[in-house]
DNA sequence: AAACTATCTGTACGTATGTATTATTTGTCA
DNA sequence: TGACAAATAATACATACGTACAGATAGTTT
């Protein structure tokens, strides 16, 4: 088990520890970004946070237990950003639309994603590597899976016609849309210019490419929906 | 470099130690769907291919240049199915949809995941992978883009007062959403059903999601383009 | 200041890895 | 049938891996 549970004390100032734990969980985030969970190793991780192995092992526990934490790390604060912008649609007076809803879902994601902490971005291009691997389903039901049962729930009552499973099926879709548009601007930019490489500014691309996402998600949805 | 480029001789039986070969790969591509590149090791392939160790290498060469080898195995194929629909679609008579479209890029995809042979839906799943990891992309760049090029520059056509961009950007999320289908069903009809490990039949619920995968990919396009 | 404990260093262990190499077998063809 | 080459086996090698642990260090508390 990792130690280190608390974060700040009384004065502000943080534990002990504290900042070296969180220079290993960056580097480690940025690691499994780049390369997936087991092209990286411990050494790497502790080579590029600047710190001894053994420091790794203390802050972390095992390999596992770290990717762990690094998926928990984050996900209260995108899954609350979600929740209080549907909140804000159920509030608001006005019905809510299948285009308010998945961009209540989307904006947190690519809000984090493109704001311009490398951190963030390196854990949304992280969460990307979880949907092509079956052996992080687990996590992904705890984490992500409960915020997703409840836009699909406001999505069934926006069609209430439709199928239980085609609805589920296009809100997986949609993630796999929104996930593919962080880990793959590299991707579109070459298809968009015919260009091999072209120039890496990844944040800004995804901004531009967000009101795309949310009209794909939601034209897609909608089709879907009907049938 | 591996050896033994020929596949069969004049009276149809196989080359000696094609069928070794060809044993080797198909564990491969189960392993790699499975667990991922970097996941997998040479000696369980050697294993699960019933072969020592030497084997492997001497078929396949290196390691990446056996990773190589089983993407090229099927693109061959999955581009001739992509392109003959397409061409199908030209010379058919009726005016090209963005749904017929679709259609001819999403079928063949679908129809070789589905049709039963386990090797073509461990490859399905392997391209999976691909798409979150950057380390791949030159391979993608190479053995997929050109398809998808060509079914770009059809969308453009469809589209003529749409931003290229947004157009490229749609069709790298009806991918990303056609790879997830196959990756994912396990997490669809665990949304869907509220049940934790709904029983395994990828299969079939493959061929069930097509429609909805076809239906969403369109309508996403749709939406996309009019911006 | 002294005792204490969280933090960090350095190193070691056993195992697994990718690859190369050397024998041995097996099929093929002159 | 005998020679040759392709195919398979067996082993070795250097390196990297995840993890554990004993000792040193430095903050904190009494």
């Amino acid at each position: 088990m990792s130690q280190a549970e608390a974060t700040v004390r009384e004065d502000g100032r943080l534990v002990r520890g504290e900042a070296t734990r969180e220079r290993v969980l960056d580097a480690a985030e940025r690691l499994f970004a780049d390369h997936g969970y087991d092209a990286v190793s411990i050494r790497q991780i502790a080579k590029e946070a600047e710190v001894t192995l053994g420091v790794v092992g203390f802050h972390s526990g095992s390999k596992e237990e770290l990717f762990s934490t690094i998926l928990r790390r984050r996900v209260e604060l995108l899954s609350a950003r979600r929740m209080s912008a549907l909140d804000a649609l159920r509030h608001g007076g006005q019905a809510i639309t299948i285009r308010s809803l998945m961009a209540a879902y989307i904006n947190p994601y690519i809000d984090f994603a493109s704001a311009g902490d490398p951190q963030w971005l390196a854990y949304a291009r992280l969460i990307a590597h979880l949907a092509g691997d079956s052996r992080w389903y687990p996590h992904v039901k705890d984490l992500y899976d409960p915020v997703a049962l409840i836009f699909l729930g406001e999505i069934e009552r926006l069609y209430p016609e439709a199928a239980r499973d085609r609805l589920a099926a296009a809100l997986v879709m949609s993630v796999a849309a929104m996930l593919s548009t962080v880990a793959s601007t590299v991707r579109i930019a070459a298809l968009a210019s015919g260009n091999d490489f072209p120039p890496a500014d990844t944040g800004e691309r995804l901004a531009s490419h967000r009101e795309t996402l949310i009209d794909f998600c939601t034209g897609g949805i909608e089709r879907a929906a009907r049938g």
